[in-house]
RNA sequence: GGAGAGGUGGCCGAGUGGUCGAAGGCAGCCGUCUUGAAAACGGCAGGGCGAUGGGCCCCGGGGGCUCGAAUCCCUCCCUCUCCGCCA
């Protein structure tokens, strides 16, 4: 939510930053609303004023018809005060309904441009693997090595959903591990576990809501959102809170599912794992003091850059134009690692300063020193990172001619020193296998 | 899910429809005293809005009755106790 007070008194600013954003948002209207808004405080507050005063007096008053006559009258006062603040009430309501669909503001050095064509590739790192086989898509190697079960994810619940199997989910168990391991150990986070249902409050305060509601999952009896991502649960841990002195700044990181309905690209990217409806992803969430949250978003790209290059794929680093900001983002960055196979850059991480945008939204502040006025907080958070295109590049980068994967060394130590991942056993396999074994020792015996 | 009890300032805890933004205690800050500290004594001390013009709002959230609500009514949320169920 951007401050009332910035667009009364500099409208044309945040008339030029949205024409950036290339969005509209009903500017002469939230102003005239504020005007009117305004007006009515001011008479209102006059009105109650003079109630509370009298009304202190006829406290003070004995029975008797001059009471009666003075109570009389503030009744006729009561009926003018009751009419304008129901008026000031509907005003107020659609002055914060309006508030909360006008979108973030660009930081001045955010390039601008229409959509994505606009964005800024800032680095690489890494070399692109050359290969002296024809590379396969992971859609491919998944279905030779029996590692993603598609047919049945559909079956079970709809397109986008799939299963894991063997070795491949137990290659995104440890990399859930391990990223969160770094992240607490190298980086400074601490680590949380979240609920990954929230109120509707809860949604407000990040901007998922009002404006996002058709692609979040949805209980209608309890009123209860599927997270879409930690960003959620996490941020609003300190909503409505107000962060004593010291506090900041906060490094918070959580492993999560998130629950997407992603309608908006019905048909787009039908193949493999790259967009589905569920998804383990590791996020990273700060709470800043605003004069350090620019350093901040930098330590948080380079937090999420570190993953890859540990994994050793290679990857770019892509600063979003002011056409292809998120809603609530005032600065964002992306970072991109090369899939050989599907070629294609696949977006793994997504690293953004709101600013006070959501704090605003969520009303989390922090008292900068004792007994200073509490300010608004400046919220971050980046993906450390989504794990089915992490599983992508891993994948496709670390596959070898005879059609089998090579495990990261990173990750050898969470897959108990296995380096390599070959075809998968079928379903029955391993209790056949064990059944033979029980048989055979029961036979020796 | 059923029955009951509650939500008051950083914490604890009073509070009869008017003199209550709220006693008292603890913690906190400043001062006096002291070589210093403790103790004692004195003082300060919640949050928000706002055209800084007084003022207005906030006793879990919202709504209502009333000239007037922390106090009465409704509703939602939350906590606790007992029963039931459950990993």
């Amino acid at each position: 939510m951007l401050d009332l007070r910035l667009i009364r008194e500099q409208p044309d600013l945040v008339r030029e930053a949205l024409r950036k954003l290339n969005t509209e948002a009903p500017i002469d209207e939230i102003l005239t609303l504020d005007e009117r808004r305004r007006q009515l405080v001011a008479e209102v507050e006059r009105l109650k004023a003079q109630r509370n005063a009298e009304s202190k007096r006829i406290g003070q008053m004995p029975p008797g018809p001059e009471r009666e006559a003075a109570i009389a009258a503030m009744r006729a006062l009561g009926e003018r005060i009751e009419e304008l603040d129901r008026e000031l009430a509907a005003v107020e309501e659609r002055l914060q309904a309006l508030l909360l669909e006008v979108p973030n503001l660009p930081d001045p050095d955010v390039p601008v441009g229409p959509d994505e064509s606009g964005n800024v590739i800032v680095r690489h790192w890494g070399e692109p693997r050359t290969f002296d086989f024809p590379v396969k898509p992971h859609w491919e190697l998944a279905e030779e090595l029996g590692l993603i079960d598609f047919e049945r994810g559909v079956k079970i619940a709809g397109s986008r959903f799939y299963v894991l199997r063997g070795d491949l989910a137990r290659l995104q168990r440890a990399l859930i591990a391990w990223m969160v391991d770094l992240h607490v150990n190298e980086h400074g986070y601490l680590e949380v576990y979240p609920p990954f249902l929230v109120r509707r409050e809860a949604m407000i305060g990040t901007g998922n809501l009002p404006k996002f509601g058709d692609n979040l999952y949805h209980d209608e009896e309890t009123d209860l959102w599927l997270i879409p991502t930690a960003e959620v649960p996490v941020t609003n841990l300190f909503r409505d809170e107000i962060l004593p002195p010291g506090s900041l700044p906060i490094y918070l990181v959580a492993a999560t599912p998130c629950f997407r309905k992603e309608k908006v690209s019905a048909g787009r990217d039908v193949r493999g794992i790259k967009r589905v409806h569920q998804f383990e992803k590791v996020e990273m969430v700060k709470f800043v003091e605003p004069e350090h949250s620019d350093e901040e978003l930098q330590r948080l790209v380079a937090d999420a850059e570190d993953v890859l290059r540990r994994l050793e794929l290679p990857y770019r680093v892509v600063q979003m134009c002011t056409g292809d900001l998120s809603f609530t983002a005032a600065k964002k960055f992306d970072l991109e690692v090369w899939a050989p196979g599907s070629q294609e850059w696949l977006e793994v991480s997504s690293c953004s300063n709101f600013r006070d945008f959501q704090a605003r939204r969520a009303n989390i502040r922090f008292r900068p020193s004792e007994g200073a006025r509490p300010q608004y907080v400046h919220t971050l958070n980046g993906s450390g990172l989504a794990l089915p295109r992490t599983l992508i590049a891993i994948m496709e980068n670390y596959q070898q001619p005879d059609g089998s994967i090579e495990i990261p060394a990173v990750l050898r130590p969470y897959m108990g020193g296995q380096e390599r991942i070959g075809p998968q056993p079928a379903y029955w396999e391993p209790a056949q296998a064990r059944r033979a074994r029980e048989q055979a020792l029961a036979g020796d015996g």
